[in-house]
DNA sequence: CCTTCCCGAATTTGATCATATTCTTGCGGC
DNA sequence: GCCGCAAGAATATGATCAAATTCGGGAAGG
């Protein structure tokens, strides 16, 4: 999201700006589900508990409310959103229609060094539902989709995407304490072996099925917990 | 973009709070191509053509980096993105594979007073042409998509495509600029009667023409800027 | 006498600004 | 060509003001 600036920047030695760094943390924080839907969030308790003043705190809370992580309710107050089953529905969709052109321009791309990227994160991911370790679960299982939005060179449909997993997140985290990590399955392998291939096609569809297998989890705890 | 909050506010009789102000302000000037690609925008600058403050300044350009409305440089100076030919191509895929969805989803809720005001949208829109007021084209034919995304009813696709439309606005108001108001058609008669008659399959493929059209304009213009 | 409702003060939170500090950059001298 | 200085611009802080929520006391009604 426009952090290639901030990357470079912290790589070649100089500090990054104050809201840039509220701004990662926070932003991690709400895609791992380690805020709660609902939630508030606000903006000297974020100062306090950051060490950061207000200002770079007000940045950093304003840039995730534009992206959808955090909504600003009529009072003023900013808090997490409540996934509802019409939202969850349109970010299925949204993901569905974006994902496996991210996964087939990724088949085109994808070298040796980014398909052992790929495969860490997976085994990572694997290795974290063996120890039941949700959190865990939650952060490769999006490091494995983020190494390979950035392997597919498509940034705009990489932001949007990204948009998207920050709008599910809390509400995942929800769902898979529900429920533990034993029946999530992925499909993982089939886009790693597809990406190796370099073919397109059959990328596109194990990251719909992957999508599809993720998200019915989802749909399922949204409507247990609405009802 | 999760401003229903402050539209509630100002029509309740409230003050809008600056940093929203100058948002929506400044937004717009991006929206309708008032600001060039490339253009820097500074701080202290905006700061004192709008008679606000630095912090509400501040959050506004924060928030529209988020959408990919700026860019922010590795310098730590923000400007209007310069749209490539790659990026067009994304915008483009996204806004094929989201729009379509919107018109769909508004021929099962669009009323008598959303075909009215999609109406009163397209005549504006004609006028601008038959004027040749580029400008005037640029923010309805932005305002006939809008209302369409209002009717139907899905905040989060919307919220996508308004934030795809903030970044070709600039690149398309260049492109129209050389080439005028004259050889823009649209489809948006066609996606008009398919709503009245709550054809969602119409709406979309009328909708997928109509994109077609505007969009290769901005292809061809970007390609010949760049060559 | 107890319960309920309402009103107003205290507290919490957000919004804004003026100012100090740091960073980048461009220029001029060496 | 290189180094240092000065100007412009962003960053960050804290103070100050305004809005909203909460909480507690008191009156009305049962």
């Amino acid at each position: 999201m426009g952090e290639r600036a901030l990357t470079n920047k912290a790589a070649s030695g100089g500090r990054a700006p104050a809201h840039q760094i509220v701004y990662r943390a926070l932003r991690d924080r709400i895609l791992h589900g380690e805020m709660a839907p609902g939630q508030p969030v606000t903006i000297q308790g974020l100062a306090d508990s950051t060490g950061a003043g207000m200002t770079p705190v007000r940045e950093a809370i304003r840039r995730l409310t534009s992206e959808g992580a955090l909504v600003f309710q009529d009072n003023r107050r900013v808090s997490v959103p409540v996934l509802d089953a019409r939202g969850a529905e349109e970010l299925i969709f949204a993901r569905q229609a974006l994902e496996p052109e991210l996964a087939r321009r990724a088949a085109a791309t994808a070298g040796p060094d980014a398909l052992a990227r790929l495969a860490a994160e997976d085994a990572a991911l694997d290795r974290a539902i063996a120890r039941g370790d949700v959190g865990g679960y939650l952060r490769h299982n999006h490091g494995f989709h983020a190494v390979l939005y950035v392997v597919a060179r498509a940034p705009v449909l990489a932001d949007l995407v990204e948009g998207l997993w920050l709008r599910f997140g809390p509400s995942l985290r929800i769902v898979c304490g529900r429920v533990g990590t034993g029946s999530l399955p992925d499909r993982h392998k089939e886009i790693m072996d597809a990406l190796a291939a370099g073919d397109g096609d059959a990328a596109a569809a194990a990251m719909r099925e992957d999508i599809e297998q993720g998200m019915a989890a989802l749909r399922a705890g949204i409507a247990a917990g609405e009802g």
